[in-house]
DNA sequence: TTCGTACATGTACTTTTGTACATTAAGTTT
DNA sequence: AAACTTAATGTACAAAAGTACATGTACGAA
């Protein structure tokens, strides 16, 4: 009935931690941050019970470092959406694409949610649930201001909470009329 | 060392009942629908660990009932809307005021924050936590249509999360030019 | 008053999870 | 090739959490 001992992989720290990483930033993302335990990581990324302690001294820590994988990540998708920003005024449909796409990348849109519920309960990880916010907050700020820039990034994440939780997000035409109206939206004296 | 036994309580099922659901709702507004245990109510509610167990068949069972409740408490809260969005076109202040009200109460939101990531994260959930917006959406439906109406029910709900990450929430005067916004946008054809 | 039922309470058991660590082997140094 | 360093692995132990249940007692029924 015991298993034949495992064939012992190389040694290759690094590229262990990575994967124990990545398993952890799936599982966040497929049952969220509370249903991460040792165990459920270890199985995922095929390595055994100890290496998930070996290279992150408590399970906080671990989660955390996922977490902070998933805000990484988010932060690429972002800088993709960067270079329409410029134009949301004259060609806002380049950029409606874009975040369309987005919310329609289930992955990223649990990632985004995950760091967001994080956020709200530990108070270490708020700036991290902040940061994507804030970040296109700033860039679509230096095109129409901030009281319009916040209105649409507000307006994303209620998008981004929509897309969890239905089974099609909002359709572009919606998104596109919806952020077009608050980027010209009249400001308040 | 050993305690000494507890005075016994008078014998009310429902409000034993009624008092276990409540400090489950509590914990959860504080601390997350993951850190709810029994130990934690029971201790919360000053109740033996075996009155925990006692009414609900389990503990996801109990989280459940919980979320329950504090989505009945919301409704609740909507209804005190529900006479403003009648003049939303013609007197958006009031309304406006009313919202704005909601998001100063850190209870409310973080109790609407914990329903959408237990709705995120359990499909069993899902319904729970998009009553809310539903009925939200379907008011104001009656007025402005239900695209404007599906924007600002939208918004709100990056209004909340907005609200559960900053210390100080959106102002009423930046709400009420977005809604304004948004309650006019000119429709996609 | 006595009896019986249903709730209240404390405790013990089981499962799950976090963590420590002894042992083994890969790869490096000498 | 021998010794050494360090990662890989399995296992064991401790803490936390879920659950079952024996016991006792309040309250109503007879």
């Amino acid at each position: 009935m015991s298993s034949t001992p495992a064939a012992r992989r190389r040694r290759d720290p690094e590229a262990r931690r990575r994967e124990i990483l990545a398993a952890a930033a799936e599982l966040i993302i497929e049952t969220g941050a509370a249903a991460v335990t040792h165990r459920a990581i270890a199985a995922r990324a095929e390595v055994p019970l100890g290496s998930t302690t070996q290279y992150f001294s408590s399970i906080d820590e671990l989660r955390e470092a996922a977490l902070q994988q998933l805000a990484t990540e988010i932060d690429h998708e972002l800088e993709k959406v960067k270079s329409y920003v410029a134009d949301i005024e004259t060609a806002p449909e380049r950029i409606v694409a874009e975040l369309s796409e987005f919310l329609c990348d289930s992955r990223a849109v649990q990632a985004e949610i995950a760091l967001t519920t994080a956020g709200t309960t530990d108070p270490r990880l708020r700036e991290l649930a902040l940061r994507w916010g804030d970040r296109l907050t700033d860039m679509l700020a230096e095109q129409i201001g901030r009281t319009r820039a916040t209105a649409i990034s507000v307006y994303l994440d209620g998008a981004t909470i929509h897309a969890g939780l239905h089974d099609t997000p909002l359709g572009a035409v919606e998104l596109a009329a919806t952020i077009r109206a608050l980027a010209t939206m009249p400001l308040p004296e």
